[in-house]
DNA sequence: CTCTAATGCGAATATGTATTCGCATTCAAT
DNA sequence: ATTGAATGCGAATACATATTCGCATTAGAG
């Protein structure tokens, strides 16, 4: 950030400014989405705006940390592995993924179909990490002496596999494929692979 | 295309077009992949750039569809499922899916990553077809009253899981997950979805 | 209340990219 | 060889967006 906000209405300014990021992102696109534009929706000067941001890219940023700790204190309410069954630590994991992509007007939607131009290098790897220390707690109760090395593979696959084919179905309109049935089929897929 | 080409130079010309389209995007990615610099690469004047094409949209589909034809001729080279082994088969896809986004430089890889601002569907669509079409005669021949609905489901699933972890795994510089374990993995993940 | 640093403003400016158009050149039919 | 259509050119123009800067306003410390 350029410069600090230090009074009440400048750190509100800061606020609506990430704020209307988001409503950006979701009204017009990554692609149509511009620091003016940002400004207007806010009721901010694009001057203002630079005083505090270095343009789009920097609120971006600001913008996917704030959501960055809502995913996280979402993913600490899930069902743990060893409460319920594996099967339905799963099934909870992925009925959460698909209620975050449909939330906030498809914001995160969109921001993980821009994965490879955004900073999302923080919350992948929390994500990762988070299913990691998952699996691994999980295979250390049951199985004693599952091969880690391994297990980083079958995070890497079943988190990507899981993200992506969510957000390619909830990016088509066309509803052939019920998301139940996606929802179930990714299900079946991870729990099946996972302990086989 | 605004204007078909009736001479052998202008032939040329629009397939030179076609082909810097491929040279930038590698080299500029599709951001800053401009009008102006695919015609510079094509050694070529803007202006005669816009006599055969709208602009970039209409070049970079140019692209495709000649793309479409390579992939469709790679396909059909592949292992078929009643030849070989479910296991064999799969194999072979994904290691020819690897070989393809580390090819031409890149240009598919950034194609895919960007697939929700280009005109996929049609090349998507023929992946999911010829994957489907190849599932079904498998199920057919060796389960008989296989559920095809169902089937739709889980060609969508493994199609995106595998390709979508491919990419992201091409995309990340670092090699703490070698290639051939995602490969393995992925083969091991998709085998077993698909026959249980 | 007073005063200064902080804040807010938005027209003006800079930059990058898209797209056109009048003129020059080349092709190929006759 | 002649000629009209096709092709090629790229400076000029239009447009979208980023970014700055001098001036006006306000907060809040004293």
């Amino acid at each position: 950030m350029r410069k600090h906000p230090r009074q009440r209405r400048s750190r509100q300014l800061v606020d609506s400014l990430i704020e209307a990021t988001g409503r950006a992102l979701v009204e017009y696109g990554l692609d149509h989405t511009t620091t003016v534009r940002i400004a207007e929706i806010a009721g901010v000067s694009v001057g203002s705006l630079y005083q505090y941001f270095e343009g789009k890219e920097a609120l971006v940023e600001a913008l996917m940390d704030k959501l960055a700790d809502d995913i996280a204190q979402g993913l600490r309410r899930l069902p743990l592995a060893d409460s319920a069954g594996l099967r339905e630590t799963v099934d909870g994991a992925i009925r959460f993924g698909f209620a975050v992509l449909h939330s906030r007007d498809g914001l995160y939607l969109e921001l993980v179909r821009n994965w490879h131009r955004l900073p999302t290098n923080r919350v992948a790897d929390a994500l990762q990490q988070h299913f990691m220390e998952l699996s691994r707690l999980y295979f250390i109760k049951h199985y004693r002496d599952y091969p880690i090395e391994d297990l980083q593979v079958r995070v890497f696959i079943v988190a990507n596999s899981v993200l992506f084919t969510m957000v390619r179905h909830a990016s088509q309109n066309d509803a052939l494929l019920r998301e139940d049935d996606i929802a179930a089929g990714l299900t079946d897929m991870v729990v099946g692979y996972m302990t086989h």
